[in-house]
DNA sequence: ATTTTCATTGAATCTATATTCAATATAATG
DNA sequence: CATTATATTGAATATAGATTCAATGAAAAT
């Protein structure tokens, strides 16, 4: 294996030790020398892969921006089908893929006050909101759900998801919702 | 006005304005410094008023878990009227009152991972989900809520309402969401 | 085999902020 | 008024934790 390979590794092995550490105790109180110690490598070597803490925060969020990227031109799938695929798999590799699940949250955290402005305005710049909306407001034009402000809806419905998530990540093994309730949210 | 009396108002305008920037610049990123400009007062004066940063923190957490007990003997109100108004008066109120407001997501931030432990257990001590959750069974009971592990159903609800509470807070004037929305997630 | 480059460490800095403190002003009390 | 108690300030201190650095080892290149 070469160097650039070696390098590449050691980088991915930091991300992933971060993430979960960011994840389970919250950027702040995660410190520097726990990443390290959790890897394992020495506090200096750390700034060898990354220039700084809230570098290696802007990388995670970066690969989650580029992750969670909604697609555009989404095929003519029924937005309900849709919404409930989603839900079902996001809750499935919720359960096996520990990286889909803590990358979710990660961005949730993100995008909240109080964490470093730039990790912030990429976390918010995945309009996730925005763009369901606008499948939203197909549901709505097809009689499937409910009317009203499809930008509010889509809150609702994310604002759902996100906390939903982040209780499960709080207490680990719990069941996950039925679906449906959730889209009981968008459904007429 | 006695000294006292003087000192618990000075205390108070502390808390309150404690509070609304915990809300809108999250706890790690107010400093001490801040609070005091904001009151005003000098920053050393803070520290005649409250032990620490985590004092303060720890004063209005308690406040709020105060606030929020959840009424255990509710006479016998039916559980989808109990939170349909209580949904209808928390957005009232989260238009007028800043301050329930502010708890609210105060105590939303409090219990999760990364926040000063001592805070972080009163603040979970709170079993809003647990209490509801009796409540939620009740509906079923009644037929009116939709089946299934009423803790989940309840954990659910109240992500979603934190959640919500969170975007308002976020983007102020910002419309509040339709109370039926939500209440779809209890209902059959 | 020698040199050059990169990986690694642990200890030494540097910095931001919480916290303390000595000094002063202001108010209460007798 | 004199004394005592409390409020207030701004500057000094303490500390945690990020970041830097000089030294060392290991691998690649020549």
């Amino acid at each position: 294996m070469t160097r650039k390979e070696q390098k590449e590794e050691r980088r991915k092995a930091i991300l992933m030790t971060a993430l979960q550490l960011f994840v389970n105790r919250g950027y702040y109180d995660t410190k520097i020398a726990d990443i390290a110690a959790a890897v394992p490598m020495s506090t200096g070597l750390m700034f060898h892969y990354f220039e700084s803490k809230e570098e290696l925060l802007l990388a995670l969020v970066k690969m989650g921006a580029a992750a969670t990227k909604f697609d555009d031109k989404m095929p003519d799938i029924p937005p309900e089908v849709y919404f409930t695929e989603f839900l079902k798999r996001l809750f499935a590799f919720s359960k096996n893929e520990p990286w889909v699940f803590h990358m979710f949250i990660l961005m949730g955290q993100a995008r909240r006050v109080g964490m470093p402005e730039e990790a912030r305005k990429i976390a918010l710049s995945v309009n996730t909101i925005e763009e369901s909306a606008k499948m939203i407001q197909k549901g709505q034009e097809n009689g499937v759900f409910r009317p009203g402000d499809s930008k509010l809806l889509s809150m609702c419905f994310w604002a759902t998801v996100q906390g939903i998530m982040e209780e499960m990540a709080m207490h680990e093994g719990m069941d996950t919702p039925d679906v449906e309730w959730i889209m009981a949210i968008l459904k007429k």
